[in-house]
DNA sequence: AATTCTCATCAATAAAATTTGATGCAAAAG
DNA sequence: CTTTTGCATCAAATTTTATTGATGAGAATT
């Protein structure tokens, strides 16, 4: 981890943001069993479709949900390999950190 | 995983907002080896005090740093558990994934 | 006690994200 | 080919965040 931010730490940053509402998050947890159309997940979560195509191309620009159309329905899906890369970049974030007593800083 | 918003997802929102910003992650990127005062944040990161200030807070909020204040000083650190929280949110969160076949959902 | 240093906070502004309702487009059904 | 359905997109309004420069408060130094 010599460098955390081989991702652009400005990508790394969009992928916290999309994750940052709790409505992104209440449909990543909607979607970990299966796929969804938005008209299902339009019911389950009670908001109007607008706002739902928003949420989810926020998650879609950041690649935590796909989007594979059949028909006349759209059915999105989670991104496990996206969430793991988060996931990682947390873990190599604390992996080397060390809990140094501070340097008094005027010296 | 019964519930994955037994933390309300709204403190988990906030968590991830704050590691939402390019600056924020710098900051927790120059705090995993030691504790650092704000100037010295100040002087690496070439930013106004205010502005860190600013930032620091919303870290301080979400629990992701400690300050600690020595004679005229404060000293920020990281904060890991909170740190290694999130990231057993998201572990979490895929951990009983399925990538279930999507069902026709006009059935 | 006056000055300096470090940092937080405030007010004003700017920028970015979200919400809402309307409109448009493509696929399917009639 | 007209209508309906499922969804994206757009423009306008609102809300949330971030930036900037100024001010203030507490600790140390003189």
């Amino acid at each position: 981890m010599q460098k955390l931010n081989s991702y652009s730490s400005k990508s790394i940053a969009a992928g916290f943001h999309a994750l940052s509402e709790p409505l992104r998050l209440q449909i990543l947890n909607l979607l970990r069993t299966q796929e969804l159309c938005v008209c299902e997940l339009c019911e389950k979560l009670d908001v109007p479709q607008s706002k739902l195509s928003f949420h989810l191309k926020t998650l879609k620009e950041v690649g935590l949900v796909h989007a594979r159309q059949e028909g006349r329905w759209i059915y999105y899906g989670l991104n496990l390999a996206q969430l793991v890369a988060m996931e990682q970049y947390l873990a190599e974030f604390r992996r080397f950190s060390v809990l140094a007593p501070a340097r008094p800083c005027d010296e």
